[in-house]
DNA sequence: CGTCTTTGACCCGCGC
DNA sequence: GCGCGGGTCAAAGACG
């Protein structure tokens, strides 16, 4: 997730379109005005007054559009910071979290943890050159390790964490530092995927799952994103940093109803989506108002109206 | 009937 | 060498 925030000022170009309008307005009342049918002084007048009146809201609409532009300027400004106070925290977890794995009792574990901490990628020539330290080949594969921590209804029992891809659970053990029971997933996504799955509830709060992620995904995820997170018995989920070298911890709170096109809970793909949402309405807008036959046509629909609004109030009376 | 989940058995590394 | 604990396998059952 970069800094790179993509552009999120919508600008519609309303002032060009403005006076493209206003213009073609004008063009209109002269043709109308050298055929010599059906438009008097009357007609003319009220034409005009309609036309500044529609220059009018106009105007309003560009202002409106400007105070809009300014709002998202100060809150892509909040988000940056937060984006940095979030990599902040992220790189001091990963500090700590380093120096408490130091003590656990699994040296084998605690190997691969550290290598993932200081960023080592899997590979098998980065970590484990010496053919006689690695019994097992699998083993030499350091896999990436993020964790994720999700916070969801403790009544719930099912150690599902729903992050967009599909995993198929393949074992279940009661360990001894805590009394909820681990569930081991594998992607299932694509048929040789490396990637698995701890997720166990955490001993402190019961309320929130811990995952934990191992390896990189050999496929890209084009699942559906998850309807609701919070709803039942979704095996599909989303990734949580399961692209990051380090494993970064990052909390979800499920218990937040979920909206229908819910994908902002996604920490690593929230800010994405929205911004591809709003490079596509600003290349539309940009598009549509850049067609002359948009401007035209839209021209022709507003002039019509008004000279069919003047027409018919004069046919009528 | 195919897919997925459950769960007991098994394997393996580590500490004593 | 033995026991412990975490991780994985695979048969059986559930489910759509």
């Amino acid at each position: 997730m970069e800094s790179a925030w993509v552009n999120t000022t919508l600008d519609l170009n309303i002032n060009s379109f403005h006076h493209t309008s206003k213009a073609l307005l004008l063009l209109l009342f002269q043709k109308r005005e050298a055929d010599g049918k059906m438009v008097d002084s009357d007609v003319k007048v009220a034409v005009k007054q309609e036309a500044g009146v529609l220059v009018e809201e106009l105007a309003r609409v560009s202002a409106e559009n400007k105070k809009l532009t300014e709002m998202l300027t100060v809150l892509c400004e909040h988000y940056t910071s937060l984006q940095n106070q979030y990599k902040e925290l992220v790189s001091k977890n990963s500090e700590t979290e380093a120096a408490a794995t130091s003590s656990k009792k699994r040296k084998a574990e605690c190997e691969d943890y550290s290598a993932a901490m200081i960023g080592f990628t899997a590979n098998a020539e980065s970590s484990c050159s010496d053919e006689n330290s690695c019994k097992k080949p699998k083993e030499c594969i350091k896999a990436k390790v993020s964790r994720a921590c999700v916070r969801t209804d403790p009544s719930d029992n099912s150690l599902i964490v729903r992050d967009g891809y599909q995993w198929r659970k393949y074992g279940q053990k009661v360990t001894r530092d805590n009394p909820s029971p681990r569930a081991y997933f594998k992607c299932s996504f694509a048929p040789g995927c490396p990637v698995k799955k701890k997720v166990q509830r955490s001993a402190e709060d019961p309320s929130i799952l811990v995952a934990t992620y191992e390896g990189e995904h050999n496929h890209t995820l084009h699942s559906p994103a998850p309807a609701g997170l919070s709803s039942a018995n979704n095996p599909r989920s989303a990734p949580v940093s399961s692209s990051s070298s380090a494993p970064a911890t990052v909390t979800l709170d499920l218990m937040k109803p979920a909206r229908s096109d819910d994908v902002t809970k996604k920490p690593t793909q929230q800010v994405d989506q929205p911004a591809i949402q709003q490079v596509l309405v600003q290349q539309m807008a940009a598009s549509l108002t850049r067609d002359p036959n948009f401007t035209a046509a839209l021209a022709a629909a507003i002039s019509g109206k008004v000279l069919d609004h003047k027409f018919g109030d004069k046919f009528r009376s």
